[in-house]
Parts: structure tokens; sequence; C-alpha cells
DNA sequence: TAGAAGATAGGA
DNA sequence: CCTATCTTCTAG
């Protein structure tokens, strides 16, 4: 087997922690049929008890259950009852690392994407937030535990320079793993499609805080 | 067994 | 600012 072959190279990517592949894996263009996004904004979650923000932190359920399986397999959750949320899995099996994919740039088959997202004034909005980019691949929660490379999925390295990489807190994350404490989002500077930073939800106007 | 909170988005 | 919407996890 060619060690150079593109697949190959992804497959060495998405072998190491999430912390390492998110700011490699901006300017990717992640393909699921006939919609092809380029990656502007991805967050990073880390397993194993070393990130209490990610769905994996206490350990797995059957719901974060791919997030255990090896790097390259893609984690597919329901969020607020509502969107459809990807990650993408880092490391090896075992390690529960994973990217979720927060926003890109629609780049290929924007007329698709535009009628799925309907309310969307701009194309810069067709992706922009996990939720919206969910909806505009048509991800479902059938979509878990799939693997790139494999049926609608494909993932492509960007072939030169990207432009500047940011790195801050995470978006609507609770607790002290919301904060610059973990500056674990990565996003291409002077991307429209960067969805806006946000605090995590509160709605029982306080407490709670069990961190 | 119940109840709150959640890696959000859209509309008033 | 408020609400839709529903699964998952944790406490009791």
């Amino acid at each position: 087997m060619d060690p150079t072959a593109p697949g190959d190279e992804v497959t060495r990517l998405l072998a190491l922690p999430a912390l390492e592949v998110g700011p490699r894996l901006l300017g990717s263009v992640f393909r699921v049929g006939e919609v092809a996004v380029r990656l502007t904004e991805v967050e990073a979650y880390h397993g194993q008890g070393q990130d209490p923000g990610s769905h994996a932190h206490r350990g797995q359920t059957p719901r974060n259950a791919s997030m255990f399986r090896e790097g390259g397999t893609l984690y597919v959750y329901l969020s607020y009852g509502i969107h459809r949320c990807v990650n993408i899995v880092c490391g090896p099996e075992g390690y529960a690392s994973g990217l979720l994919l927060r926003a890109g740039e629609v780049v290929d088959g924007v007329e698709v994407a535009r009628s799925r997202r309907a309310t969307a004034k701009r194309d810069s909005e067709l992706a922009k937030g996990p939720g919206r980019l969910g909806s505009a691949l048509d991800i479902g929660l059938g979509d878990d535990g799939s693997r790139l490379g494999q049926g609608r999925f494909s993932l492509e390295l960007p072939g030169g320079d990207v432009g500047d990489v940011v790195a801050g807190p995470r978006v609507g994350v609770s607790g002290r793993a919301g904060t610059d404490e973990f500056p674990w989002r990565f996003t291409l500077a002077g991307e429209p499609s960067v969805s806006s930073w946000r605090p995590a939800v509160r709605r029982r106007g306080g407490a709670a805080e069990r961190w």
C-alpha cells in the first residue's frame, strides 16, 4: 500500500488526539453525498476524564459509544432535541476524543444545501453552526457510527496554506470547560461562515452548578 | 421513576 | 428575550 496515498494521510492524522488534529483539519473539504463543505470551525473534545465538557467525560454510554471507536468514525448526536450534530472521532479505539464540526463554507451542491436550509439568508449561513451544518449535509442519527471514506462520507485535507487559525474557548459549553482554560475551538480567521461565540445556556436563573 | 440540563436555532 | 423539542443521565 502506498504510504503517501491521500487516504492514508487522513488515516494517520485521525489517529492523533483531537487537540492536535483540530487546527490541521481546518480548510479540509468534508463531503456527504452531493454536498461538500470546507471546514472553517471545529471544536475538540477530549475524553478519558480530561475534558469535563465532553460527552465521553463520564465514560461510555449508549449515546456516545461511537466516540470510543477508532479515528475516522463519525459520532452523530441529537442536540436540544432538534439538531443533528456531527463529530469526527480522533485517536485510537477507546481514546474517545473527537472534533465537533461547527461550521463550514458550502463548496459544492449549493442549490441542494439551500433547499435544505430555506431560512438561510446568505450562503455563508448555510452551514454556520453545528446544527445548520448537519442540516445542510442531511446528516441523520442513522449516520452515527459511519466511517469516513465509506458510503456518502469523505474527507480531503487542504492542499496548501489555509491562512490564520484562531484558538479560543468553546461555544455553549458550561462551567470551567467553556472557558479559555480549554481553548479548544479552532476557526479560520476572517471567514463569514464561522459562528458567533455564545456562553452556555442557563435557563433556570442561575444555580445548578455541579462542577 | 422523574426531572433537569443540554456541544442549538429561529423568531418576536 | 423566549421557546421548540426530546434524549440522556443522575439523583432519589
